[in-house]
DNA sequence: TATCTGATTGATATCGTTGTCAAAGAACAT
DNA sequence: ATGTTCTTTGACAACGATATCAATCAGATA
């Protein structure tokens, strides 16, 4: 019914191990012999079973996505982007959830993989992180590529950004619009992502003469619900600042509409930025000053220096870093 | 390295097919030899190999989710509730983007299915109303299950929710609200619960003596977009609503912003409400008036019945309507 | 007792690839 | 001519499961 290696080797007059080799790209084949296979196979329009291929081989063509972050749009980008490389080579992806405060996520991944078959990890934040869960995958041999790691290990497969970098260059453009009662939120503490942002900021406000208000610095966890919070929070103090930062557009979100339901209005009595450009960042009224990240392309290069180091082609496509856009918009105003 | 079902027979004393009755759940195995399988399955903790399997039964073991859909959060969800259910039985789940305008759908996705030998494919709107796709892939012999379809085939397989019912109730929460102006906005005219959205709103509007005004209704496409260029048109108009219901909550997400920019308080100068309860819907300020249908729970029926048909269950878990849920927040007004 | 029937079991072929290893052929040095 | 080395090729085993089909074993029937 369907064409096998066998058809094609009648076909093509030669051995099946022959054309497991062209089709393999293995060396030491003679030219004219390639030649002769790749047009049976054009011929007959074969397509090697992978089920087969990867009994035999061990390998699945198989990579995993994991995630422990409820962000749909971030996730969303992020899938689409590693699909679009997968595509290109015939990999599959797998998602897999799982959850970082797990005490058994070490066993647990493991397992996963090694049911699976998974070729590879592409790894995300917060999981990107954390470094004992990736010395463990270290000893247990297992690939992956990292997006957006704490420590950039040259050795290791890793996409970033210039998270630091585009929190510095935001903050000042907030003191250049003539702010300097700055307030700002925190991300996930477990995102480095976090941190970056944060020094990004502290650094654009010390470097600018600027002292800081400790109790305008509030924690969140890049959910919507924890701006809000600190929305609340800051809103309710005796002196209120006239910008601020949140570390992504959700919380922004969250900060606006605990700023809208005082009677506030944005930007005349609070001007507000976020980061990542979510696409709630420009559904707002008034839009987010936000950064954008080309997370999906981000997510696209993870996979693709994955899937070339199992071919053996680490050197042809490095580890890179990605540069972030200021993206400016309504919601930050000349004070 | 691997335990394999070899292993199995012999821990056990019996045969290797004996192993292979047990784990398939054949009939005729001696409920002794039965337990003594078990046991050693356990103890050696043995799992089928999933390659071996496919290749040998011509089964995959992988679902694939079709989907022509930008809605993030909505893909998120279906995801999620597919996920949760594949979890259970052991298949996997592939994602594939496809155009439904494409002429060569039909061919690609046939192709797509043989290439990877999946087993089913979990259909969303729009292509869940196109037809001649779905009958397409009756054709091919191609196992499907359909999320919303338009026509609800009892031979086939489908989850769908009460659109229609939810749109007459939530259309009536209006009128009891005080409003006879009541605007609407169209879904995409492709899927199959615009039109049951718009019917339902229609029949409620009707039932109740309420005079229609067509320069009121305007065709959306569910982004966030077409809700915000609707607003705009309808908001600029000599005599506008005092309500409008959006057939989704990215498209009144729109109009709060067209409504918001031209200065318009919500719900004071214009009540508004939306449908899905997306993640935006309670993070606007006011926040919106919605139906939360049960998104993850519909997918993962959708794939259970699927994989229950694979096992010749189909008796047991049938095709299912799911009901929505009327949510009141604070974007509609007592007049 | 002999035969039949249906349930239970196992030996072996098979799925479509890749891996092993040896053989054949080409090229070159002795 | 002979040996040596390197390139190219193919026969056949192997991966780990399921499928086929015949053998065995009970219990029932004649």
């Amino acid at each position: 019914m369907s064409i096998t290696i066998k058809d094609v080797s009648k076909d093509a007059a030669v051995s099946i191990k022959t054309v497991s080799r062209v089709i393999n790209n293995e060396a030491n084949v003679a030219d004219t012999t390639k030649d002769k296979v790749l047009a049976s196979v054009k011929k007959l329009g074969f397509k090697p079973n992978k089920s087969a291929q990867s009994l035999r081989s061990k390998k699945s063509y198989m990579l995993a996505l994991l995630y422990d972050n409820p962000n749909k749009s971030y996730l969303a980008d992020v899938q689409s982007g590693i699909f679009n490389a997968c595509k290109a080579t015939g990999y599959n992806l797998v998602i897999q959830e799982c959850d970082y405060k797990s005490i058994d996520l070490n066993a647990e991944i493991v397992e996963f993989v090694q049911d699976f078959k998974i070729d590879g990890l592409i790894i995300t934040p917060p999981l990107s992180d954390m470094e004992s869960f990736l010395n463990h995958l270290d000893d247990s041999c297992i690939e992956y590529s990292v997006i957006a790691p704490s420590i950039m290990n040259p050795e290791s497969l890793y996409v970033s950004s210039n998270d630091y970098e585009a929190s510095y260059a935001l903050t000042l453009e907030i003191i250049k619009y003539g702010h300097k009662d700055i307030g700002f939120i925190k991300g996930h503490p477990k995102h480095s992502a976090s941190s970056l942002r944060f020094n990004g900021y502290l650094d654009a406000i010390k470097n600018n003469g600027i002292p800081i208000n400790d109790s305008w610095i509030k924690q969140g966890n890049f959910s919507f619900k924890s701006g809000f919070n600190a929305g609340v929070e800051i809103l309710h103090s005796a002196k209120i600042p006239t910008a601020i930062f949140a570390s992504n557009d959700s919380m922004a979100a969250g900060i606006m509409k605990s700023a809208q339901m005082k009677g506030m209005q944005i930007p005349n009595d609070l001007s507000l930025v976020g980061f990542d450009d979510s696409p709630i960042a420009h559904q707002l009224w008034p839009a987010l000053t936000t950064v954008k990240q080309p997370v999906e392309k981000m997510a696209g290069h993870a996979a693709k220096i994955l899937m070339a180091k199992f071919d053996g082609l680490v050197e042809k496509t490095k580890s890179k870093d990605f540069k972030s856009e200021l993206i400016i918009r309504e919601s930050l105003k000349i004070l």
